[in-house]
DNA sequence: AGCGATATATATCATTCTGGCATATGACTG
DNA sequence: CAGTCATATGCCAGAATGATATATATCGCT
């Protein structure tokens, strides 16, 4: 799903502007997905010139002057094709996961550090899926994403909890064979058929 | 983290051709990593011209030409150097979510049929997850990112199996205003300051 | 009063990545 | 023998990231 769906999803919450935009995906979209300026203020300009947004200015006395962005009824409808149209899908992209994958590589200090980190950030994420958790105003979709991303991070925390240790564990006394990360070249020689 | 580390991660593993590379991206990696050919073969590229792979050809017979790359001591030394200095952390993207998000604008059937599609997903995953844990081989941190993968997907049936229902209850019978969901626009007019 | 940090706000740019396309061969299938 | 699938490499348009630039206003600290 592009940014500009998602910039004229968040318009159909109310009008906003680029900024606004921006701290919507850091805070209510943070557990799912991301976007950053230079992909939001370009999607807002396409929107505009296929006549799916439109936007007056305002010129305020406490911040700088900024675009107020509406959608139009044509957007709208846009929006809704194209959510109707759109996969349920997704994609993980986890630079903890390839850590692990290669903790063999790994000094074990370095690699108590990596899981350490880890715990911490999903915490941090619990702990603010928990404080937005219950408002008043959510619509039950909501509450479900919410709920979702809950759940998910609270089984991430049991696994780290219980399977640190093990992994830990065997890589300060490798199960059969001490040396053999050192060397994980030249496996495979089935070259010459 | 580049997919060019990747690349020099994966050929830590074995040599291996772009082709081979993109398999293991589907596979080993699929679950917490992507990558696509039009990314692949421009960072072998680059890897070559740093010095950190070498390639040779093989003239096959039953299939075409391969490159058959081999990373180097000073590539090796480069991805542990890496590796170490990345920090931990995870980004999930899913459409899936954002269809739940905005789960008041789409038809029930639609919803019902999204809320199938992802439960599908999970399951054939779990499944792949499932088929390949406990093979032998696998160092502990593999299985460490497999065990992870199979507990959290677990977690995301479970609460589908749950709170499907729930949601589709109440798409179906609004809790507390029935039209309330249809216009979702003009709620920030605290312009006129 | 001044200094730096933070928040609001918009925008551009190089680099990177995706997803689709082009190309080619061999194997299997109907 | 045409069609499709698996192997294999590569290019390219479009999209996204992350960094940087540019302003203004507020807030705490000294």
């Amino acid at each position: 799903m592009r940014v500009k769906t998602l910039c004229l999803g968040a318009l159909c919450l109310g009008d906003a502007t680029g900024y606004d935009i921006k701290k919507l995906f850091e805070n209510a979209f943070n557990h799912f997905h991301g976007a950053s300026f230079g992909s939001i203020y370009p999607s807002l300009k396409q929107l505009e010139e296929k006549g799916h947004v439109t936007h007056r200015v305002e010129a305020g006395e406490k911040h700088p002057d900024r675009k107020l962005f509406h959608v139009t009824d044509e957007g709208r409808a846009s929006f809704l094709s194209e959510l109707a149209q759109t996969p349920a899908s997704e994609q993980l992209r986890s630079e903890f996961m390839v850590l692990m994958f290669f903790a063999h590589l790994l000094p074990t200090e370095v690699l108590q550090q990596k899981l350490d980190e880890m715990e911490n950030h999903y915490s941090e994420e619990l702990n603010y899926l928990e404080s937005i958790s219950g408002c008043e105003g959510h619509t039950s979709g909501i509450d479900f994403t919410i709920g979702m991303g809950k759940e998910v991070l609270r089984s991430k925390l049991k696994f780290l909890q219980k399977q640190s240790k093990t992994l830990l564990a065997s890589h300060q006394n490798p199960p059969d064979s001490v040396g053999n990360a050192a060397h994980a070249n030249d496996p495979q020689q089935e070259s010459s058929s």
